[in-house]
RNA sequence: GGAGGGGUACCAAAGCGGUCAAAUGGGGCGGGCUGUAAACCCGUUGACUUCGGUCUUCGAAAGUUCGAAUCUUUCCCCCUCCA
């Protein structure tokens, strides 16, 4: 029987495999689940890339479902293999523990934490990882695995085929995934993993686990990997990687990374992180004759579901006035000067290079020698340029760099 | 353990004594066109510069030479084949 999780799990192009896809949605019918994603805490924000996994929470909630977020403090410990090329850079666990605390904020954001029957539970697997007996652990988690079959997974094999060197160390992450599964399935009764496309072999060892040791069934589903129509990998800009902490990428840069989806990506994408109902988006689509229109729709849904309504207006307000007024838009970023350093007068390139708009003098010279450098929206064409007071109104001066990177310099 | 091949800029890959800051392709960045899109076209892609040049780079170190990415030695790493 349909399920309407599961159904707009599918039109919303969030599915991509289900181990028993028929009978989860026979449990789901009948009774609100709890279904967990792990996310790796390598770093001290999640980027885009995870930002579909998050949705998926979030669409969970909305069908009265709880999500179980794991962040995988002792997972990280180890590394996982899958879609690796070589061995990751192995963290301590203080550095972890610091990126957990800085990654949990985004889920408080984006998921719903007032409602008591669908609020996230946050769980490290480092509480149990990290206390294993390791006899004890290969007798009882161990012996349910055999290298024959381990050897054929994807993770595996390619590192194995590429000759690439794979560590003991890595070789077992998969056993730890699937412990990690066995361990909610038991503690949280959390019948279901959920994770990207890449996932897949380490969700099925977890559902293997289960039944051996426990005689149950949990399941596994996972997302497709997003591809851009570009070709390119998701969570690119100028600016470097698309993070979701404001710290590391700021609430106007994101809403302008939306704003930029290529025109072939935005019905996708616009099912995939917005909340917008699909049926609304198909219309949307045969209505609006400009897709600029529904690009800020993209940017302002998106935004305003990680970084709040406020925010996802200001970065729409900035946009408008820099980019269709060509005026000084509030959120752009900020360079603070000092009065004194003005009246003394300072050289462009020496300004671009001090503040870290360009990496070097070399490269501040380039961008004024192909007329990429404006101040004011006046194209700036002497590299012995002098910044001083005249160029400032109001303490302000808009500097910018291409089509696309403004930035205000103020007085302070 | 034996035999051979190789490590060059962000990536791939040429160069194999001077004309090499290093061909070419991809990527990046800037410009043009446009719609803050795609495609396409042009430019650019080590640092510093008084724009004359100067300095640091071709796995690491030492050496030969007027001169080395290019030759020699040692070391480190990777790959292929044999055991």
């Amino acid at each position: 029987m349909k399920n309407k999780f599961i159904i707009e799990m599918q039109s919303r192009g969030y599915l991509h495999q289900c181990t028993d896809l028929g009978k989860l949605e026979d449990i789901c019918n009948k009774k609100s689940i709890s279904a967990y994603i792990g996310f790796d805490c390598t770093a001290s924000s999640l980027h885009v890339g995870s930002l579909l996994q998050i949705m998926i929470l979030k669409l969970m909630q909305k069908h009265g479902h709880r999500p179980i977020v794991l962040l995988g403090g002792g997972t990280t410990l180890i590394g996982d293999p899958s879609g690796k090329d070589s061995t990751r850079k192995i963290l301590n666990q203080p550095e972890i523990n610091k990126n957990i605390k800085s990654i949990k904020n985004v889920f408080n954001k984006i998921l719903d934490t007032k409602n008591k029957k669908t609020k996230p539970i946050f769980v490290n697997n480092a509480n149990w990882l990290t206390k294993l007996n390791y006899i004890q652990f290969l007798r009882d988690i161990g012996s349910h695995f055999t290298i024959n079959k381990m050897l054929t997974f994807e993770s595996i094999k390619l590192r194995l085929e590429r000759e690439q060197s794979l560590s003991y160390m890595e070789f077992n992450y998969m056993i730890l995934q699937a412990y990690d599964f066995y361990k909610l399935f038991k503690k949280n009764n959390c019948i279901l993993q959920i994770g990207g496309s890449d996932q897949w072999g380490n969700i099925v060892n977890g559902v293997e686990l289960i039944r051996r040791i426990l005689q149950k069934e949990a399941f596994g589903l996972t997302s497709p990997l997003i591809t851009l129509a570009s070709g390119a990998k998701m969570g690119k800009t100028e600016k470097g990687a698309v993070w979701l902490n404001e710290r590391l990428f700021s609430s106007y840069d994101y809403w302008q990374f939306w704003r930029n989806t290529d025109d072939r990506d935005v019905k996708r994408f616009l099912n995939f992180f917005t909340e917008i109902d699909t049926d609304e988006i198909n219309n949307l689509f045969q209505k609006e004759r400009n897709i600029n229109n529904l690009k800020v729709m993209l940017a302002n849904e998106a935004t305003k579901i990680l970084h709040g309504e406020v925010a996802s207006k200001k970065a729409e307000q900035t946009a408008k006035e820099t980019f269709q007024e060509g005026g000084f838009g509030k959120e752009l970023p900020e360079i603070k000067v000092t009065l004194n350093d003005i009246k003394k007068g300072i050289n462009i390139l020496d300004f671009l290079s001090k503040n870290q708009i360009m990496s070097s003098k070399s490269e501040a010279r380039r961008a004024v020698n192909s007329k990429g450098l404006k101040i004011n929206n006046v194209l700036i064409e002497d590299e012995k340029k002098i910044i001083d007071l005249n160029n400032f109104k109001d303490k302000v001066l808009k500097l910018s760099y291409g089509k696309k990177k403004h930035y205000l310099i103020k007085i302070i």
